[in-house]
DNA sequence: CGGGGCTCCTGTGCGC
DNA sequence: TGCGCACAGGAGCCCC
């Protein structure tokens, strides 16, 4: 599952790698995956282009493409659940494949085809990109917006971090670090927060993704960086996927509950 | 407007 | 041993 670590990661793995490279040609074996446009005008579009810069809006990946004497047009990537982008050779499993100049090869993967492709003239204009909360990891996230988003939020807290429209970027994984960092049970009422948790809260989240940004991801099951290779946050984890493990502070079992058709895990004894 | 539930999708792991 | 089913979750959708 790409959260925003993990798309940073496989940003700046392609920023060094394929930056000014031309796309060839492209091989397309799943269409499914491409939304807009059709995949015979998608192809049109995208080949004899080259890629001038590679933008991360939350979990969205966003490559500017140059085209001569026109206006460039830009390829968004979102990866959802085990989606890859991978710079290698020519490949058969690859859903869509882009053929760069260099003779290597961009591959899309996607075991479940959940993942998704498109082709568009502005970016910003995208409605998921219109929709999104702010950037945690940027300047103008403060504390006091931070708290001022809180104020009249009545939902629970661990729906809220997860929702792209509140914050961009944050998923399930880095939903359940946080909250057990910060000690904030993820059925809290997000305005129920008093002042130190928003703050601990704030806090983490800067926390978390940063040290997931270095760790480049969480690999605990399908996401590998543009290289091929795994993250290692996945040794920091403290509760996510740890039912019934115990509670590196407190040893009491870690609890599994459903929160808004989510799994979501806690130690139902140090977050209160 | 907000929240709940369903859908997409397929590999994995469980129980009978 | 083999089958059927639940589960994993990001985002879009419908519905109340």
């Amino acid at each position: 599952m790409p959260e925003l670590p993990e798309v940073e990661t496989i940003r700046r793995d392609l920023e060094k790698q394929i930056i000014n490279k031309r796309i060839n040609n492209v091989f397309v074996l799943s269409p499914e995956v491409i939304t807009t446009p059709k995949p015979l005008r998608f192809k049109k579009l995208i080949i004899g282009t080259t890629i001038k810069k590679i933008i991360r809006c939350g979990k969205l990946l966003i490559f500017e493409l140059k085209r001569t004497n026109l206006c460039p047009v830009y390829l968004t990537v979102h990866l959802r659940m085990t989606g890859q982008l991978i710079v290698s050779r020519i490949s058969n499993r690859a859903r869509v494949s882009l053929q760069l100049s260099n003779r290597s090869f961009l591959n899309f993967y996607d075991q479940r085809k959940l993942g998704r492709l498109s082709m568009v003239d502005n970016w910003r204009k995208i409605s998921l990109v219109r929709q999104l909360g702010p950037e945690p990891l940027n300047k103008d996230f403060t504390l006091t917006r931070f708290k001022q988003m809180l104020k009249n939020k009545k939902t629970k807290i661990k729906p809220l971090l997860i929702d792209q429209k509140f914050l961009a970027g944050i998923g399930n994984l880095y939903a359940a670090e946080i909250l057990f960092l910060s000690r904030i049970s993820p059925k809290r009422i997000a305005n129920s927060l008093n002042e130190r948790e928003i703050t601990s809260l704030y806090n983490n989240i800067k926390k978390v993704l940063k040290l997931a940004i270095k760790c480049r991801g969480s690999s605990v099951d399908t996401y590998r960086d543009a290289k091929g290779e795994k993250g290692t946050f996945t040794r920091h984890l403290k509760v996510y996927a740890r039912r019934d493990k115990p509670c590196f502070a407190c040893k009491t079992p870690i609890k599994r509950i459903v929160l808004g058709g989510r799994g979501t895990y806690f130690c139902e004894v140090c977050q209160q």
